[in-house]
DNA sequence: GGATAAAATATAAAGGATTTATAAAGTTAC
DNA sequence: GTAACTTTATAAATCCTTTATATTTTATCC
């Protein structure tokens, strides 16, 4: 497996250097960067996993190179800073995924640095592998194969009908109006083709085989849309 | 993976669908209104991640619109106007979280979208982290999901009561008149629908079990209003 | 202070408008 | 030709508003 790369913005050597170390001995590929044009730089010349940036630098802040490289990319962003005071915390927070205000164990930056790598490995695939999901009242669905049952016993679904359960499922208890189901399944613009999404819902709900006034699954919101409530097992 | 939903407030039929296409192939349910007017029921009978409007329109410029939401939500809302000025900027922004000068570039507005979703996303972990909030005497409500329980068993509260509620509740202590209420929740300016109110407000004192003569959520101010009293545990 | 009138709110119920569910007939795509 | 999808038409459900009436509170007068 590829050591994970990091990139690391900081223009106190001394700091910079024991966080280095560290991150090297836990495994990690580590680019040191003293300024911010430079961490820019070397960012995008280079595919790195993880950017842990201090706030105060010459030339550039932290501030500013986050908002440059977040224009192109998501990739996890720590901050780090003298700064500990809460205002700037949610500032930093901005662009920034996680804050570290110093002074610092190195316990906690390797914590925090692996949660961010975990995080963004999440994001990263796009289903869990070998992901079956079971939800109260039999239902169970299967992402990766594409594969829904009830009780055991596999249910078929059409293209469309597994499409609008997926944006509802893997959106639990959010709230989609017709208009958003439709552009989110159909990726199409067009008005008013609300009564098509509802005769996917009903098909759907038979299917599943989900009683309309007590769902189990699929709740009509009245006057605004449908939602998945369904709570998993 | 996470379906976002966007609204967008243009009345320029041409403009809009260059930008309603582009997102929604960015992955977006992108919901469009023509009027300020129209937007802002869409925006509070609906779930949005982002409010992109136009500034110059009929009826209710992006402006005014912008106040309204405001007063009840953070969302992220980009500006879009021909005006370029730097005091335009200034005035766009004072309200707005971005803005994006006519004419822009598709990527701009691409980039635009995702580092204000990215921003509105941390915020919400953050602060929206435990999103139940408990009451005395048993009422629990999520206003991130838009549940409510009295006693573990979940109320299925109308639109109308859920917006009354969420004003109320979420100023507590503070009065408000029918009329405040009224403008409040249906985001028009009429004489007289006092009495509606008066309804809703019955409708869910009911739904919560709150008692009039003695509430524990709901208390009225005789010749005054209505104003929520409800403690948290 | 107590009775009474006036004002405001609470309650109940009906009507209408809107939205959704359902059924069935077309249309498209493989 | 069949299955999936879309469109259309109709039925059913839900919510909002309005209206009417009852009750409660406040104000006023004696």
């Amino acid at each position: 497996m590829m050591a994970q790369q990091i990139l690391l913005v900081e223009d106190d050597r001394e700091i910079a250097r024991i966080i280095k170390d560290t991150l090297i001995k836990e495994g990690y590929a580590v680019i040191w960067a003293t300024t911010g044009i430079e961490g820019l730089e070397d960012f995008f010349s280079g595919n790195y996993d993880l950017i842990l940036v201090d706030w105060m630098m010459p030339e550039m802040d932290g501030l500013s190179m986050i908002e440059h490289i977040r224009l192109q990319s998501d990739v996890p962003i720590i901050m780090i800073s003298a700064k500990s005071k809460e205002t700037d915390k949610v500032t930093g927070l901005q662009d920034a995924d996680d804050y570290l205000a110093k002074p610092f164990s190195l316990e906690e930056l390797k914590a925090r640095v692996r949660s961010q790598l975990r995080r963004w490995q999440r994001y990263n695939k796009v289903f869990a592998a070998d992901e079956m999901v079971s939800y109260e009242h039999g239902l169970k669905i299967d992402w990766v194969k594409e594969r829904i049952y009830i009780e055991e016993d596999e249910v078929n679904l059409t293209q469309k009908e597994f499409a609008l359960l997926k944006v509802l499922a893997q959106n639990p208890f959010e709230l989609f109006t017709k208009e958003a189901l439709y552009t989110l399944v159909w990726h199409q613009v067009e008005l008013d083709q609300t009564h098509t999404v509802t005769v996917h819902i009903k098909a759907l709900r038979e299917k599943l085989h989900d009683p309309v006034k007590s769902p189990n699954y699929i709740q009509t919101i009245w006057g605004k849309g449908y939602r998945f409530i369904g709570e998993q097992v």
